[in-house]
DNA sequence: TTGTAGTTTATAATGGTTCTAAACAGCTGT
DNA sequence: ACAGCTGTTTAGAACCATTATAAACTACAA
């Protein structure tokens, strides 16, 4: 399998819960943005064995933490997840609640005048809303 | 009371507990940005009344839905709220879950290439997560 | 003043997420 | 191959922000 050797080298042990999972996050062209509950779906219709829900929260926190899934900070009662772990923007439907990915050459140069005095600047985010 | 009016106008009734709601939120000079538990604790202190969290709830849902309010999206357990209802943007401070006020002036102009089929922009919103 | 619709309140319910602790499985050394 | 260790999975409980409920209360118009 090829997640074997990247979760050993994360310090993973490649389980197979964790496997299975993979495939179905990574195994894509796009990116993938979900919700645990809807990841929960998508693994119990492409697998035929069990995952229980908490290994799925345990899962999509190790990947987290290891840098291959990172949050998207988006106002829902759900937290989003993105398999794009680059920076980049979003936009988000406000019909469906889904995100597209805008690349950073679909935005131009962003210019953030204002400085905190100490403070460095982590990562700059655009939510772009959509609606009909 | 100068709250009293804005309040009829929109078509709530000016009760005593929304009147105090609006001295902790509008009298002040500058945005304030807070999480539901953050303005009961606010109103713990400054008021001698007791006001049950139900009412803050449906207060500040209330006050949102007027135009008053807006939500700013923050991955956080909380529900993170701002007194300026204006398009702009935020800094982040990840250190304390601070979030600043970014005029447009502050930031250059944003150009969004991408487009959407039959959808159109109804905000864009930069958050500036800021680290040590 | 009286009626009505809107509001407040204590409390329960909901639901996403995290915790617990016992069973299980991958890995290393022998 | 086996034992032993540690990491992982799991069902279920706990947590906690938020929402729903329904009874008491209140603003306000008639
Ligand atoms: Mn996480
Ligand atoms: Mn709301
Ligand atoms: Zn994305
Ligand atoms: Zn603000």
């Amino acid at each position: 399998m090829k997640y074997i050797e990247k979760l050993r080298n994360s310090g993973l042990r490649p389980t197979k819960q964790r496997l299975q999972i993979c495939e179905i996050l990574f195994d894509r062209e796009k990116t993938f943005h979900f919700t645990i509950n809807e990841l929960d779906q998508k693994i119990k219709n492409k697998i035929h064995n069990k995952i229980s829900l908490a290994t799925i929260y345990n899962t999509v926190h190790a990947f987290e933490k290891k840098g291959y899934l990172k949050q998207i900070p988006i106002n829902s009662n759900q937290t989003y997840f993105d398999t794009n772990v680059t920076d980049h923007h979003h936009f988000y439907n406000l019909e469906d609640g889904k995100l597209i990915d805008l690349e950073n050459s679909d935005v131009g140069p962003i210019n953030i005048k204002k400085k905190i005095n100490g403070k460095k600047i982590k990562s700059i985010e655009i939510l772009v809303k959509l609606e009909d």
